[in-house]
DNA sequence: GTTATGATTTACT
DNA sequence: GTAAATCATAACG
């Protein structure tokens, strides 16, 4: 993984977050790279493991049932920016808003592989260990590695600026594990779906059952 | 204005 | 396995 490939490669276009399956657009996203530029450092990650939001019908998103407030607004916009948010005062937690303006769709990206610029990521994290695999495994984490904060709130991931996404893998469905997703037991019956994506056998996402 | 709580992580017992 | 950390947001008065 070198510096020229990933400042020349083009981000994935807005057309593929602005399509209408949300579930369809979170498994895509698997084996993808996440690419950074903050603070003067380039870093990237290839997706292992992504969870679905539906803004419309799931009661664990933020803008169920179309509930738009100042924090979820951002959601409600076209496909192609980031939602990032505080969670339990520490953790900034990435999202990527999909679907079209109107629809509060997102996808969180959970865990990394790092590929580019791990120096960088321990120091974010405080972490010396070279085969520690908590440096990116978890939502948290990842942002953290990754250095994204909630000053990204509604950045374009479409213009290299300071987050954006590359083709690099497709995933085939037989690489897939679904399970229900984790920390939304207040949901219901929606805490159910399977909506949690992983790449089978992948060592960076948390071992699959 | 106040108050409860979370799309988590980490360090303990 | 259990609990504490820690603050922006949202709901309420």
């Amino acid at each position: 993984m070198s510096e020229d490939f990933l400042r020349l490669a083009a981000p994935l276009p807005c057309q593929f977050y602005q399509r209408s399956d949300v579930v369809q657009i979170a498994q895509e996203l698997l084996g993808k790279v996440l690419v950074t530029y903050i603070e003067g450092q380039l870093c990237a990650a290839k997706i292992v493991e992504t969870e679905a939001y539906c803004g419309a019908t799931d009661k664990a998103c933020h803008a169920h049932m179309n509930r738009r407030t100042k924090r979820t607004e951002i959601m409600f916009a076209a496909g192609g920016v980031a939602y990032v948010y505080l969670c339990y005062g520490i953790h900034s937690l990435f999202n990527i808003v999909t679907n079209q303006e109107g629809n509060a769709d997102a996808v969180l990206i959970r865990a990394g592989e790092p590929l580019y610029n791990l120096p960088a990521m321990r120091q974010r994290r405080g972490i010396s260990n070279l085969d520690d695999f908590r440096l990116t495994a978890g939502p948290g984490a990842l942002a953290k590695a990754m250095g994204i904060t909630t000053a990204h709130y509604g950045v374009s991931l479409t213009d290299k600026t300071a987050i954006w996404i590359i083709d690099f893998e497709s995933v085939s469905p037989e690489y897939i594990i679904k399970s229900p997703r984790v920390g939304v037991s207040y949901a219901g019956e929606d805490a159910l779906l399977p909506w949690r994506f992983r790449i089978k056998g992948n060592k960076w996402c948390s071992p699959a059952k």
